[in-house]
DNA sequence: ACCTGAACACCGTTCAAGT
DNA sequence: ACCTGAACACCGTTCAAGT
């Protein structure tokens, strides 16, 4: 590759990835040229086409998520920081909402699953509960929240609060039982 | 309204309440005019822009959950029934992840989130639960579950029953403390 | 009064023409 | 090799022309 492309390249992928950030996957690729400040059709002369753009952007945040999982000690840290995440990235949204349908960013979901996988392997959850299902939920929670995001932006808080006390298995109570 | 527009009326409004539901808000106006047998100006006629029609159908559906929130007896009751409604009309999804902003549909979510307060103050719940939470966390379970939604059907009533356990209190043994 | 389809401004995408 | 903007097929919306 060239170096101008390669310039160029980086300037698209900086612009793409604040605005999706900002405004999720419905920003126009107009907007995203514009703000590179290239021309509308060398954006698919690196991407073939806007999913690919949006699967590159997300691929990153995906791989942040999968790091976290690594990094941080607990399940409920983890739930924690990635709800966190989808709460202030609008292209992770549309990920979650499942409007982006790209196989790299399935592969990368499938890789998060895994990780989350390891940190309820060594909690304490309720029988069953998988890494893909700690993933979905922790999406459910940052969705339900979503609509009040301006008015409440840490509402996501309470609702996780719910969801951990359904979710982990306290040990002494029986918390699940009902009478 | 003269006698062939209320008829022309209704076949819009017939085949827009089967595509939405189908397909969600993103089937286009064509293919709802196509399929009602009409004009594409003559939707506008009707409504002047498309989300007036979708915050039309949606708006029957918002009624018919206040209905099943004042007709069945308990708060669990009324959210079973609720998710199971979001996991078959994609347009009520639609509005559940706030895609629609319509102020119709806004106010019958807040109708929806009053008749949800009544059922909250009948149950035992942890405190601070409001009707508005009840709403917001069923959309949260659905949405959690629906990319899955061909694989697994069924998956949402497993994530109710973990947000069950947080939400209501069972009285008894001490559910929500963490040791 | 009511319905219609051609016309408009957008969108993502393509490609001939430029460097 | 790489970049560009005019051109294309879509979309929601408008409106002059028809009944």
């Amino acid at each position: 590759m060239r170096a101008d492309a390669v310039r160029t390249r980086k300037q698209l992928l900086d612009a793409a990835a604040e605005l999706f950030a900002e405004g999720g996957a419905e920003v126009s690729v107009a907007e995203i040229a514009e703000r590179a400040g290239i021309g509308k059709g060398t954006v698919f002369r690196h991407f073939a086409t806007k999913e690919d753009l949006i699967a590159a952007i997300v691929g990153d945040l995906l791989d942040d998520l999968v790091d976290a999982a690594e990094k941080r000690g607990s399940l409920r840290e983890f739930m924690v920081y990635g709800v966190g995440r989808l709460a202030d990235n609008r292209a992770l949204c549309d990920v979650a909402s499942g409007s982006v349908r790209h196989p790299d960013v399935q592969a990368g979901v499938e890789r998060l699953n895994e990780a989350a996988q390891r940190l309820v392997d060594r909690a304490e959850t309720r029988e069953g509960v998988t890494g893909r299902d700690v993933v979905l939920l922790m999406t459910g929670v940052h969705q339900a929240a979503a609509p009040l995001r301006d008015a409440e932006p840490e509402l996501w808080r309470r609702y996780l609060g719910f969801l951990l006390d359904g979710l982990l298995d306290t040990g002494s109570s029986a918390p699940h039982s009902r009478t």
